[in-house]
DNA sequence: ATAATTTATTTGTGATCACAAAGTAAATTT
DNA sequence: AAATTTACTTTGTGATCACAAATAAATTAT
């Protein structure tokens, strides 16, 4: 019998649904920005159809809300919702930290380490878009060591709904600060301190939205 | 000026996809229940393309998993995922049932009262559909007060995803029985005993599933 | 000018189609 | 009888189109 591997193909509207995803979660859109089927289906130069997939995929998932007359755009998140959304973050994180914790070796600390020197650079830099990235990629290279999918999609897909307010928050406090919890989640994983981890993933999350709002 | 209210009509798809979307989360479709656009669109007399925009959003929320060649089917979920997904249950429930703790006035706790004996109907009569539909609005009518949507949002969206395993689970272990902790949180809403509260809606979540794997 | 109305444009929805890939059944070969 | 090949059917993808509703722009009236 012959098995033939074959790498499924990243179907046509995977390409775009990653990218846009990409933009939206680092808060590359603006909240409110509109989007539209055949806008898009313009800049990736493809039909309609899977501009429309898209759109409707994101829409599902959060990280765009669909107008009442079918437009498309960025979330714009009141005060309660974008708490809401933190909330959750604080709930979740914490827990899925927790069980990353067992698994993370030295090579993974090394690498969160490194990662957060590129948040200290975008500081500096002002760059709010590589902060934001960086930042997030801090959290889920650990995260991703849980081993727990389902909890991981659930916190990006918070990242996501959040991702346009907060770029919009960073602008309006102007300067940005390298987030000073990283190096006791640093610690703490370096100890093995459960109790520690989970109090400084939270209060990080909390904190960094405080910080923005206040 | 003419202000012309109209009530945006449910395009064509919602129908639809409501439709489905409770079919699943009541376990009506089994695990690895196949869906074709084709299929779909005929069933409901319409073209593909709103059957298509249904299956792509339903999987998108999880509900759903698209093989590696394109097709659609409902998830079966490996152990791992199905404790996984019950974990974040007893994560975020107990959460949401704190926050709506302080408006659980008298009517709802009677109108749950209700539903849980809709619950004990269902048990004698064993139709286990509708007792896995009453257990939810047992839930989510506690849920909706908690004025948590984004939250709220995320547990049914689990509740979506485990729908036809749960289901397949009920059947194996043939004879239904009405969950027990259920008086207790009712009890706890009667006494505004949040701590009680939380407990009970954990417990009852988490000996929901270990009743059925064990 | 300002508001109201009309006209023009933009936009999402649903339908239909061609196509290639995947799945299935039948036929053939080993 | 088992494995392979072939033929056939089913399936999702992307493209194109007509249409109605919503939005924006222009025009008219007050």
């Amino acid at each position: 019998m012959v098995i033939d591997l074959k790498i499924s193909e990243p179907s046509l509207q995977d390409k775009i649904y990653r990218e846009l995803r990409q933009k939206i979660m680092l808060g590359d859109l603006r909240p409110g920005h509109s989007l539209t089927l055949r806008g898009l289906a313009q800049l990736y130069d493809v039909s309609m159809t899977p501009a429309r997939e898209v759109l409707r995929r994101l829409a599902a998932e959060g990280a765009l809300i669909v107008t009442n007359t079918g437009r498309f755009m960025t979330p714009i998140l009141s005060n309660d919702r974008l708490e809401e959304l933190n909330a959750l973050r604080g709930l979740l994180e914490p827990e899925i930290a927790a069980r990353a914790l067992p698994r993370a070796h030295l090579a993974l600390i090394d690498r969160m380490q490194l990662i957060n020197s590129r948040i200290a650079q975008a500081v500096i830099q002002k760059e709010p878009i590589s902060y934001v990235q960086a930042n997030l990629e801090f959290h889920r290279s650990l995260y991703l060591r849980a081993q727990a999918p389902a909890m991981l999609a659930l916190v990006e897909n918070i990242w996501l709904q959040i991702g346009p307010t907060m770029r919009v928050l960073y602008e309006k406090i102007g300067v940005l600060e390298t987030p000073k919890h990283h190096v006791s989640i640093l610690a703490a994983l370096k100890s093995s301190d459960e109790q520690k981890l989970r109090l400084m993933i939270q209060t990080d999350v909390t904190n960094g939205l405080r910080m923005l709002i206040r």
